[in-house]
DNA sequence: ACGCCTTTGCAATAAAATTGCACAGATCTG
DNA sequence: CAGATCTGTGCAATTTTATTGCAAAGGCGT
């Protein structure tokens, strides 16, 4: 892990439609040699994976909101299970288990205010062990690295 | 955008790394076929781009935070300063203005505990707007799609 | 049914990835 | 310090893949 690899690294993560050839002349290697340390990248499991990025505002979903979530009870296994149920969700696009007075807190991204009036139907009905919820929309997004589903 | 085209989008969001005559024998198509009908969702700006995922426990960043921050200053120029200033840092790999009584969430990824000091010392001296900040650290991801920059 | 437009598959061509091989630099060892 | 070893490199040959022209098939409105 030289500076190359990062420069491979940091390369890939903008654009890894490039060609082989293009991104060795760019790192300053043959094309044999570059496309060699890619592979190893990809064997040390460094690159997990390569993906197709698509636009937010082409795609079907372009409602994006931030729920945090309360629940009643704490243990590991009503934990476990919120999320589950949250994870299965294909409008929750992230979701993670954080300290502080919140418990979860969930990304989504929306067709409409049906979807999420369905969706926290789902999640939010007394059965669930949700305490309280607070939603935000977001009204703009300055950074982000997402991927969407259809 | 039929059916077709979806099969392909889901797929290449999983895997962009497959040889055109693969993806083409899965969605049931010629290789040429299947190659054009690629590159129209790519000019057509669906596909926005072609990118490496690290894999973060291999990766340097590897703490995870959450903050929601509360601005004194309401008006879209102080908002947009702010946003500014945040999406400048490297450990800032989201960040988005929302509704209710949080202005902004920031997602960080970070090295350490010294470099989350210093990003709030930055971010959140007296200078900067910022009436009141709230740290979630994030104890378990259950569901993501994020890019790491090294 | 008729043209018009789009999409498809095939085959030829161009471009790219992959591999074997010999060499250079770094590190280890006696 | 010389020699052995390991890792990474560039070149060239080979294999694989992407790309393009073209004729045919399917859909759509008149």
């Amino acid at each position: 892990m030289d500076r190359i690899d990062r420069k491979l690294l940091n390369l890939m993560q903008r654009d890894a439609s490039r060609t082989n050839v293009d991104i060795a002349e760019e790192v300053g290697l043959s094309p044999s040699s570059c496309l060699r340390r890619v592979q190893r990248l990809h064997k040390s499991g460094i690159i997990d994976r390569i993906v197709a990025i698509l636009n937010p505002t082409k795609a079907e979903r372009r409602i994006k909101a931030l729920i945090t979530v309360e629940l009643k009870l704490h243990g590991e296994q009503h934990m476990r299970r919120f999320l589950k149920i949250a994870v299965a969700e294909e409008a929750v696009s992230q979701a993670y288990a954080v300290t502080g007075e919140t418990d979860v807190v969930l990304m989504l991204r929306l067709r409409d205010m049906e979807e999420f009036d369905a969706l926290c139907e789902r999640l939010f009905r007394d059965q669930t062990n949700v305490a309280r919820f607070f939603t935000m929309m977001i009204i703009r997004t300055a950074k982000e690295e997402t991927a969407i589903w259809l």
